[in-house]
DNA sequence: CTTTTGATTGTGAATGTATTGCAATAGCCA
DNA sequence: TGGCTATTGCAATACATTCACAATCAAAAG
């Protein structure tokens, strides 16, 4: 296995720019609002899953809490953003690039909560053996890694 | 691969005795109280993952919710209890067999929200080729399926 | 450009999970 | 049995998330 093939950080996943994302908006009935903007933009700017909190002091004083938790729950709706759970009970969300395989995980210092994206996964036929034998479809999964980064050790 | 590999009950799984846990709790310096006593029975009992407000509610008038919560924090001190996150932002714990390779996951029906046990797990060797890549050292993981059940398709 | 209209927002209250402070209680040991 | 100390019950609290509803705003129509 080669260096390349892990990912640490999300910097270098191509991105669509945000005019894209904002032109992907408007393709839909719904409308370009300031909070659903600046959402998006500053989705855009990270490069690890954010929590809403983290977003709305991101954004300040150009939208409500409340309208960060509807609007990031209607971009998961309309499949824009993916929630990641780090198991501390808060929820984060990440712009998922559409079409390509955005599929990640991520590793999380126990310590000090450094997180690194993952793009290792286990193989596909795991899935497909665990649908034959439990007879379920349409399997997605969760899963984070965690342990001490090399600073914490 | 063998039918047998996948398990579908944690029933079948071999489990210690009640009194076993209550010995092993008896060998620290912790007391034997009865919301111990009694939420050591309720989870001995489960098959799944339960939530405090499960255990609570299985031994109803033995002791108060708050104690719940603190048993359990306790026990996941002491390596009794493992938790899970089935990502609807409730916490469910497993009384933890020790020694032996406990360690599985969960399938979880997006749709009547039924629990299977699944006893796969991705290869050894990418946690060590995680660590190789990220430098982070005592890599745990958390994993758990989503998918439609056969009754719910 | 103005008007209209329905989607969207801000506000504050409500919900639900989980934690905590403190006085009362109950294991455990001598 | 009596006493010490951990532990509990209770109520208050913290925090993430959602909701009801009136006010507001984006987009379409005139």
């Amino acid at each position: 296995m080669k260096t390349e093939e892990l990912h640490c950080c999300g910097d270098i996943h191509k991105r669509a720019s945000l005019d894209k994302w904002i032109e992907r908006l408007q393709s839909t009935k719904l409308k370009l609002t300031t909070p659903r903007h600046v959402i998006l933009e500053f989705l855009h700017k990270q490069s690890h899953p954010a929590t809403n909190r983290e977003i709305y002091n991101g954004i300040s004083n150009d939208c409500d809490l409340a309208s960060v938790y509807r609007t990031i729950n209607l971009f998961i709706k309309i499949g824009f953003v993916h929630q990641f759970d780090f198991g501390d009970g808060i929820a984060r969300f990440e712009l998922i690039e559409p079409g390509l395989d955005s599929h990640h995980h991520h590793i999380i210092c126990n310590d000090c909560s450094k997180v690194i994206e993952i793009d290792h996964c286990f193989p596909e036929s795991l899935t497909k053996t665990i649908s034959k034998h439990t007879g379920f479809s349409q399997i997605k999964h969760k899963l984070e890694f965690f342990g001490l980064c090399p600073k914490c050790q």
